[in-house]
DNA sequence: TGATGCCTTACAGATTTCTGTAAGGTTTTG
DNA sequence: CAAAACCTTACAGAAATCTGTAAGGCATCA
């Protein structure tokens, strides 16, 4: 088993809740934990200088902010920064994020090992994602795999880059410009229009408000 | 201190935590878990019958739903079904709920002894808040009293069914219209042009979208 | 190869949004 | 009480959105 583990996760109820498990449940000697992303950055670059890397990160994706500033404000972000430090270290992400589009991302994009949600079985689940990533396996909770099988429709890049950029208030010929500064094609008002036309109608919205407002509460923006 | 408690709580690491504090920190006697708010009702039920009633309810707002049928899907209606049953019974919400005016709520309506916000001092708070409640005081986190020094700017209903019919779709015509048929005064495209351009400037928005976009991420929409 | 479909783009026109100005009414304040 | 501040409403004009048509490019397929 692991034998040096860094948990990152800012509420102390859960926090406890985790260390206590990994004591007790799985004989981790040394757990590491911080409530801050930077601390745990820190933590980090400290063993490496040490030559005692840990050999797992468990970290949850949202961190409060409060009056303490930080560079790092999110697990997505600790999670590159520390693997540009340490390529080869474990993570393992424990959150109440249950879109699957959104995990899915994780495994692709940031390499993680395992994904565990948050819930009524939320430790027992990090357990055997501990030991499953353990025995360089991956590993996620299933009821995820459920919520997959309700065929969502994806989004392509493209599209969605001009759907966040509509809800940060750019209009079609602000965001046709951008696009053509960018040297990124297709890139005219026209094509945006008819992109996010075609978006009205598979998402069964009246105008870009009700698109906007769909697609944020679904978590896809 | 209290000799017997209840804890509604769904995550398993957090419920774990608290327990672990309310029993290591505190020297309760009898703390009794659950993860649905079904069977925390049937707790209070069942000791009121055995005529040992709980003295004190800890309890999360929001229960995620699972293949488990529930009738209380949420931390206030199992208060106010406890409430019914045991109007003495003294309660405690832990919640990530941060809202000034939802938590005033919970005190006025609910007529909760307690608030605590989870996060990196959760459960020191959630320990002074026990003693709090116990010497018939009430107790809520500091840090919600700094959230509302940062006056947040609190939406009127009126500005809040215009955000809504935005998000929804529906043009400024047409709640005009919508308006106009209800009976409710003012109604005019004019005033809702300039009740949303006012918005823009408060939540500093560049346009419609903006807003919506905005405000749906806050969770005001 | 030619037909077909799909995408990009330009353009046009109707509608909607956004921002002003101005008039009249109500409330607040000194 | 009167001035000031605010709200509602109408209207107007510029900008943006939405929808359609049309032309050209590119890939697929029979």
């Amino acid at each position: 088993m692991f034998k040096k583990v860094l948990l990152a996760e800012d509420f102390q109820d859960t926090n406890l809740g985790i260390v206590d498990t990994l004591e007790n449940k799985l004989q981790i000697e040394k757990i590491q934990e911080e409530f801050y992303c930077d601390k745990a950055l820190n933590r980090i670059k400290q063993a490496l200088s040490k030559d005692d890397p840990f050999e797992l990160l468990i970290t949850d994706l949202h961190f409060k902010q409060d009056h303490v500033d930080c560079n790092i404000t999110s697990g997505v972000e600790l999670i590159q920064q520390i693997r540009k430090l340490q390529p080869d270290i474990k993570v393992i992400v424990n959150s109440m994020e249950d879109n699957p589009v959104k995990i899915n991302s994780l495994f692709k994009q940031e390499k993680i090992d395992g994904y565990v949600c948050k819930g009524r079985h939320g430790l027992d689940e990090l357990v055997k994602s501990t030991h499953e990533v353990y025995q360089n396996r991956t590993y996620f909770s299933p009821q995820i795999n459920l919520n997959v099988a309700n065929n969502i429709i994806e989004l392509e890049a493209f599209d969605l880059d001009i759907l966040k950029d509509l809800a940060n208030g750019l209009t079609k010929k602000e965001i046709s410009e951008k696009l053509k500064k960018q040297n990124i094609s297709p890139n005219s008002e026209s094509t945006i229009d008819k992109r996010v036309s075609r978006l009205f109608d598979e998402f069964g919205a009246k105008n870009t408000n009700h698109l906007v407002a769909k697609l944020i509460k679904l978590g896809k923006i």
